[in-house]
DNA sequence: GATGAATGAGCGTTCATTCAT
DNA sequence: AATGAATGAACGCTCATTCAT
């Protein structure tokens, strides 16, 4: 009977990656605990013996999902070949992680918070951690090296609020259908390091 | 019995009111009939006597919000003291909307596109209203009159989509908690701004 | 305002004769009284103003209907040449009445014995009519004039039930489709009639 | 809690049965999952472990009527001494089981068309099947081999219709109380061959 | 570690009907 | 004679979850 093949991977990857999968390719609604016992293969009580709740569940895709975006992140950086270069690639970064998962960005960032509540403490910390790779670019970029959190925060926050609506907008198709979305994309992109910038300037003046 | 002490206003706007209430505190997958029935102190049928349906309540819901955005939009404008105030003031006021209205905002361009796809045909038509006001703010300030569509239409819609990234991650309470919040948006405006000054440099450029 | 133009006609006609169209054209399924409400440029509640509930619609629609069928056997009754030609042209006259009414037919003879339960008393008398006047019609025939009720209730309800299989079977659409129904009438006409020849030498014989 | 007693019978089985009884009792109409649950002593949502819906469980219970009603109409015919004897004891049988099993029949046959239309292609395979039994005797007794499908779906089709006449009358109690059912029967039975040799004569002439 | 059987809560919607005016 | 406003009950169905084994 239980021969269930792909034992090497444990039960729980193999929920996780098909619950990934689902929600990659149809989104959150599709993601049901009897939808999800088929597609593994075992019942649908066995998946809460590897996740407390579906909110669980949910919760820890939404970490992995974190997780791959700060891969890609740190990956950007490194390819880049100057400070001021790492902040543009990894803007372009974020936008093409967006664009390729869309549905997985959608769960990510912009379920309501509601849902998002039930999440146990220090949820967000991986979250964080991918801001976290915007500022030090930005950091490194502007020379400016202390003052980790206060303006840091600002401008790191800005820029992917900036990046965030746009692709939320396209993901949501909010966004008018003749729109050329290169140049929708270069334009936000262009404008966001603008925004950088003349904010370096600023600051030096004063 | 039926006393519905609130008589003075009418059903349908505290069915209206309600709703956005729910949305904004609970997300919408939290609005059902029953739901908002309990709050209003009615009977589930009842709604049906002002809305054929789950869809076209919030279909009103969300014209109304257009409506409002578009008087504050055009009145910023009105009040602008010069062309490139007026790209300033619409943004400022964009971002005051969404911040003073946090439900109407959330229904109107925040939600989940299945539920958009429902609507009637030329449903979007007040939103692009407002988009309109954004793109004729920033022609009128670009000095160029003509080519209304084509790098308009992208450059309005850049706008929108940096100021609208900042507002939905505040309204979902993405920020985090001890940033700064006028130095946050102040920064997104600038920002804003100078992409869009950036680009009226590189086209003259051309 | 209730300038309801067709005023001489009494409202309980009107209803009455809105309801019957709705079945006759589209079943009883699609009889709601908000329909009919809408039909007859009332509202529901006026409805109740002249009968006592969807049932007792539905009943005097019955009683209606029951009559207009009296009508039509005994005018074939009339036409006819002979008391031998009576029988058949009565049996005649009720397939094409079901067929010419198959809506109108299902409610009468169709309908749950659960929903005619409810009905008053003396609820069959109008049914009851159109028994005797095929009962009376195969009596002429057969020339024996008494014994009104014993074997001649048998006999009629038997010629009745044959006339009936073949209609509501066909109404049903549970015959083959593929099935002459011209032909498949005439042989249950005749057979029904020759079931009662047989019966006629059958009891010479005795 | 859940002691559910007659546990000896599946609760497949316990659905079937219960569901038979409601349609005969009450109709069709009453037939409700949550009606059918409260008689079963289960939950509505058990209901949905064994069928996929009601349209699912109608259309078992009309598969099963099916086929018990092919068991006895080929049994019949097996016991009948002769080829002309094996129409009349077809035809009695086919009587017989509408009053055994009124629930069967009554779903089986007396349902609106509306819901039969929803069932799967093939649907009425099954009742096909049963029409045959009553075709292929005819056929045997009237000793010509050939033309199955013309003249003869005709035929069958005709008897069928008169017997189901009588019985569905019956079983919806449109019949005079005081009727003696089993002279009506016998009527029925020997009106619908009476009905069979009138046209063999009559194709017997040309 | 795994499951089949079962469930309560809930969904949007429709219906006939009532009642105060 | 007529109505607008309101409602309770029900519909088929789906969901995440539990529990005894």
């Amino acid at each position: 009977m239980s021969n269930h093949s792909e034992s090497e991977k444990s039960l729980r990857r193999l929920i996780l990656d098909s619950a990934r999968k689902v929600v990659v390719e149809e989104g959150y609604a599709a993601l049901t605990m009897r939808r999800l016992a088929k597609m593994i293969g075992y019942s649908a009580t066995s998946i809460y013996l590897h996740f407390e709740s579906k909110d669980a569940l949910l919760h820890a895709l939404i970490e992995e999902g974190m997780d791959l975006l700060h891969a890609r992140l740190t990956e950007a950086v490194a390819r880049a070949e100057s400070d001021a270069d790492a902040v543009r690639m990894v803007c372009r970064e974020y936008v093409d992680f967006g664009l390729d998962n869309p549905e997985y960005y959608e769960v990510m960032f912009m379920l309501h918070p509601q849902r998002m509540e039930r999440f146990p403490a220090g949820k967000y910390r991986r979250a964080r951690r991918n801001l976290d790779v915007i500022g030090q670019a930005i950091r490194s970029a502007s020379g400016s090296d202390g003052d980790a959190d206060g303006p840091s925060l600002v401008k790191a926050s800005a820029v992917w609020a900036q990046l965030h609506g746009a692709i939320s907008l396209v993901i949501a198709q909010r966004v008018d259908a003749s729109l050329d979305r290169d140049e929708f994309f270069n334009r936000i992109i262009d404008g966001t390091l603008s925004g950088l910038k003349l904010n370096a300037e600023a600051e030096a003046q004063r």
